[in-house]
DNA sequence: GCTTATAGCGGGAAATTATTGCGTGGATCG
DNA sequence: CGATCCACGCAATAATTTCCCGCTATAAGC
């Protein structure tokens, strides 16, 4: 992981279906050194695969949320059943347990307030072991995630 | 958008490696009609780009924040300067303006705690207009943003 | 009811791109 | 100083994308 695999990493997250002789060509290798590399960072675990990026308002997802979820419970099988449960639902996007005044952070996208309110109901409160839930709504999204700023040399 | 699309537009948000006539044939249609397809919903926007997915621990970033930040004044000029300053800043992945308690609500990496301190006075505290900011921590990620649930048809 | 325009499909050729083998140069270590 | 290892560039090959053409089905118009 040198400065190299660095700029590779860097270049993919924002965008991976350019050529590799383009790649190489930025990060001034030849194609198949770059090529060399770029398997080596997905063999290694760096890069765990590839996804189209796609914007949620086109598919008609139009409401984000970010949910606070308490549990009852803080014991081990209360967390092992509730992040089991989460799993299972597809509306929930990502989750988090989390330090601080809440136990998870939820991320849910939905079409819109109705069916926020379906998932709500059908997906969110079927989770076990939730004490309280405090929804909050993305008025607008300011920023959209496009990659993790990469060090510059995590090994020279 | 019909049945075919969301199969397609599901399919690439979890693995866009697969060549396309492995996706053709799991929406049962031929290589070309699929390629077409696909460059359609490029166009239209639905799929906005392709991006490597990376482990950001894998690259030493071991710690996640979600940070809530209360302006001291919602006027549109200091939410428009904050949100420039917002941009400005790699080590900010996400940003979004809440409803509820909080005005905005940040996402923010960092190697470790360490360097989330400098992130934070270095970065956090030079964003404009920062009346108070509370970072919640990710202990732990349950469940990982894999991409948005496709509603069924859209337009069949 | 028949025709005509339109949209989407399948097949295949051509161009582009990914992939692998091979020989070479430079750095490291004994 | 020599052996070894690693990563590189080059070139051939394999795979994939991309484009063009003719066909079919659906729907509107006459």
């Amino acid at each position: 992981m040198d400065r190299i695999d660095a700029a590779l990493v860097d270049a993919l997250q924002h965008d991976s279906s350019r050529p590799v002789a383009v790649l190489a060509d930025a990060v001034a290798l030849s194609p198949s050194a770059c090529h060399r590399r770029i398997r080596a960072l997905e063999e290694a675990g760096v890069i765990s695969g590839y996804a189209a990026r796609i914007d949620p308002r086109r598919i008609g997802l139009a409401v984000e949320v970010f949910v606070e979820i308490t549990l009852t419970s803080q014991s081990r099988e209360a967390m092992d059943r509730f992040e089991r449960a989460v799993g299972d639902f597809d509306d929930i996007l990502e989750c988090h347990l989390m330090s601080g005044g809440a136990d998870y952070l939820l991320r849910v996208a939905a079409a819109d307030l109705d069916q926020y309110d379906h998932i709500h109901r059908d997906c969110l409160a079927r989770l076990p072991g939730v004490s309280s839930m405090r929804s909050s709504f993305s008025l607008r999204r300011i920023k959209r995630f496009a990659g993790y700023p990469v060090p510059r040399a995590v090994r020279p």
